[in-house]
DNA sequence: TATTGTTATACTCTATAACTATA
DNA sequence: TATAGTTATAGAGTATAACAATA
């Protein structure tokens, strides 16, 4: 088989696991046990750093959504006591998202949701999974922009 | 590290590369090329048979959404000329959902879109890819109930 | 009476446009 | 004048409830 191809299907089984573990219910079971109301207040948590702190603009720009939604996000995140607003101090009219000490907890229990393996992974012998993470990690140097938000 | 350990640590990196990737666009991206309106109505082209056909409600427990919501689906799937509905010949409530030629042209056009790799994984030498396929495939042989539509 | 699919309707998520405060 | 964030509003996507036809 080309090496293109060999690429191709590895790829549609990582889309095909990814969409049969139902990533998207895990996604939903991660709001509940943190009680935010909905998956795009959870990815915003996620997307923001524990130590520094982005504005409203940078994280709508990250998420690739409108700034007032972010709004909207963000006042979720406030209300739960996850994240806080604060004003720069350089420029007036930023406001800077800072994660509480709660929001950290809530990151890290979304976390461990989110990377729960299928049961199939599992399954793997132990040298199986060394080779994959190995095999996995290359795929993730090799990746032009690191990905906006880390697990 | 634990076998536990290793086993989240290879799906959280898939969980962070299918993100990474930005598989949403792509499935957006999948909608536009074969005209279909939103990811709905083209998830539920790809979980169709190509030969066996299934009911509505059969469809609506297998994408987990309520009946009425196939119905608008559905309508925007005989508008493209993607599927047909037929009445069943032994339950006259039953419609059955016919893919034809057309749809079966989508979905193969949508197919070469979903599984497009990241350039990442293309990046990989040729035995390094027919290693992770071979992990992958493993993995997909464990899986207790197969994936709900095949790529 | 129970079940399949549809219609009418309402709710949730997200975007666009107009606005306020600051630069 | 331009930019950061908010508010008001509208649109898309999805669900719930009531309904018609068939079992």
């Amino acid at each position: 088989m080309a090496k293109k191809d060999l690429a191709r299907d590895a790829w549609q089984q990582v889309v095909m696991l990814f969409l049969g573990d139902e990533q998207q219910e895990r996604f939903h079971e991660a709001c509940a046990r943190v009680g935010l109301p909905h998956p795009g207040s959870l990815k915003a948590l996620v997307s923001l750093d524990d130590v520094e702190p982005k504005s409203m603009r940078t994280l709508a720009a990250e998420m690739r959504c409108d700034a007032s939604y972010i709004t909207a996000l963000v006042d979720s995140l406030e209300k739960a006591g996850y994240v806080e607003r604060r004003v720069s101090d350089t420029d007036r009219r930023v406001k800077l998202l800072h994660v509480t000490t709660a929001g950290r907890r809530a990151k890290q229990t979304a976390r461990t949701v989110l990377t729960t393996p299928p049961v199939a992974i599992e399954k793997l012998t132990e040298s199986e999974l060394r080779q994959l993470n190995a095999l996995l990690a290359k795929v993730r140097e090799n990746t032009p922009e690191p990905t906006r938000f880390t697990l």
